[in-house]
DNA sequence: TTTTGAGTTGTTCGA
DNA sequence: GTCGAACAACTCAAA
């Protein structure tokens, strides 16, 4: 019996629940839609790299792949009435976008008398799953962890993939015009040469490498995971026991913990998770958007900033730490909402996944999950020279000041007559906009 | 129900 | 230069 694989953020042959429900059925016609809707807010580089892993894929199921462009509802009922299949088999979507548009497709394959079976999840536990005794979700960290320790699972096990080739049932992936960045290798193949080199030489040293960002110090799977190129429990299942293992494991958790935080809540995926402070006063004015246009452009002559905005716009891609660092100068010395900043992310980077990135945001805006003391204000000059203190990081991204010694180039305003001709001065005082966030957001817990 | 302890990622100031 | 305290108040989780 003929069946369907809807492929969505699963772009991979192992380990894939739906694809191993498919197979138990009979032959397999893998397909991917590529939705309008997400080509309108992607960006280049996240649908380069979307590409580039399909055609990878699509390779390694011997060009059985097929491609249709369109709204899901009407191209998935078509593709399923054309090859005759019995059912659609499709792992579970969370985000508020995909829960309801697979709730449209589920019923209009119903009215064609054909199920669809959602299977697995990009997660090792579904968000919704993990709740308090009381029922309720858990929307702190530390407890959420360890809880999520305790939920049993295992992966989708073996199965021998008997592809349909229907390719004449596909279209040409659409033109999505050029883009500069340098981004990741594609497929799994890439992914996993990538992990097992990085884990045998990294993962030990992962506690403390990971916040240095000219190290490389961090695994830089998010963009497979974001695609589902590899599963968080392909990563977790056999990590070594030692503190670096442990912290990578609490990275994939909170992947895990965001999800669910979307999951129960929505409404936070563009609006404060904390009610509270929409009351925090945000500059949204003509002065407010110059101002944002700089730190887009990366020239704010804060080094660490613009060293971050660079990477991300050249490799699609931001350490994380610089992220935090780059992320707290916009709320919180350029005093812009965190949305402004979430959506540039959401444009430029491969991995952009809209629950980890806005409720990162949110986590640094003071807005989200964490009872985060409002004094936590980023140093971009302290976090530079402690986390970067070589400077190699900003020599790399900002060739302009790389002749600059290593006390010198977190902050070259402070070389005087020296300060280099073609890098722009400080945009803002720090100390001065510390300050005016500190109050803001004092004003709000006086309230 | 009440109480208690704790909460990813920080900075500054003064001893 | 190093180190500990202060920076608020509140919400959440669990006993």
């Amino acid at each position: 019996m003929t069946s369907i694989w809807w492929i969505r953020r699963d772009l991979r042959t192992e380990d894939n629940g739906a694809l191993g429900a498919a197979c138990a059925e009979g032959p397999v016609v893998p397909l991917f839609v590529v939705d309008p809707i997400f080509l309108q807010h992607a960006g280049v580089p996240r649908l380069q790299f979307l590409f580039g892993t399909l055609r990878e894929l699509d390779a390694r199921m011997g060009g059985a792949l097929v491609i249709r462009v369109g709204d899901p509802i009407t191209e998935v009922v078509a593709v399923t009435q054309a090859v005759g299949a019995k059912a659609v088999f499709a792992n579970r979507d969370f985000v508020p976008y995909g829960q309801s548009r697979d709730e449209k497709v589920a019923k209009a394959l119903q009215s064609i008398g054909v199920h669809l079976v959602r299977a697995d999840s990009p997660y090792v536990v579904d968000p919704g799953t993990i709740r308090k005794d009381d029922g309720t979700a858990v929307r702190v960290f530390t407890p959420f962890y360890k809880r999520w320790q305790q939920v049993p699972w295992q992966s989708a096990g073996t199965y021998e993939p008997d592809w349909l080739n229907t390719a004449s049932m596909s279209v040409e992936l659409p033109e999505i015009g050029m883009t500069t960045a340098i981004l990741p290798d594609v497929g799994q193949d890439a992914a996993w040469s990538r992990w097992n080199g990085w884990s045998a030489q990294h993962l030990a040293e992962y506690k403390d490498s990971r916040n240095l960002p000219a190290v490389d110090g961090t695994s830089m799977m998010s963009p497979y995971l974001r695609f589902g190129v590899v599963h968080p429990r392909q990563l977790i299942s056999d990590l070594p026991s030692h503190a670096g293992a442990d912290v990578f494991r609490s990275e994939i958790a909170w992947r895990e913990f965001y999800a669910d935080v979307l999951f129960h809540r929505p409404d936070s995926m563009w609006k404060n998770l904390q009610a509270k402070m929409d009351v925090l006063p945000v500059d949204t004015d003509l002065a407010a958007k110059k101002r944002f246009a700089v730190w887009c452009e990366a020239r704010t002559g804060y080094p660490i900033v613009d060293a971050g905005i660079r990477q991300m716009l050249a490799i699609g891609w931001m350490h994380n730490r610089v992220r935090m660092i780059v992320a707290s100068f916009l709320v919180k010395d350029l005093h812009v909402p965190w949305q402004w900043g979430a959506r540039f992310f959401m444009k430029h980077l491969v991995d952009g996944d809209i629950a980890s990135n806005n409720h990162g945001w949110q986590w640094t805006a003071g807005t989200g999950t964490d009872a985060s003391p409002y004094f936590r204000v980023f140093n971009p000059f302290g976090q530079s020279a402690k986390f970067d203190p070589t400077g190699d990081y900003l020599r790399q991204w900002i060739p302009e000041i790389s002749d600059l010694d290593d006390e010198h180039i977190h902050a070259p305003w402070t070389l005087g007559m020296l300060v280099p001709k073609n890098y722009p001065a400080p945009m803002v005082d720090h100390a001065t906009e510390r300050e005016e966030a500190l109050a803001r957001y004092k004003a709000v817990s006086g309230k």
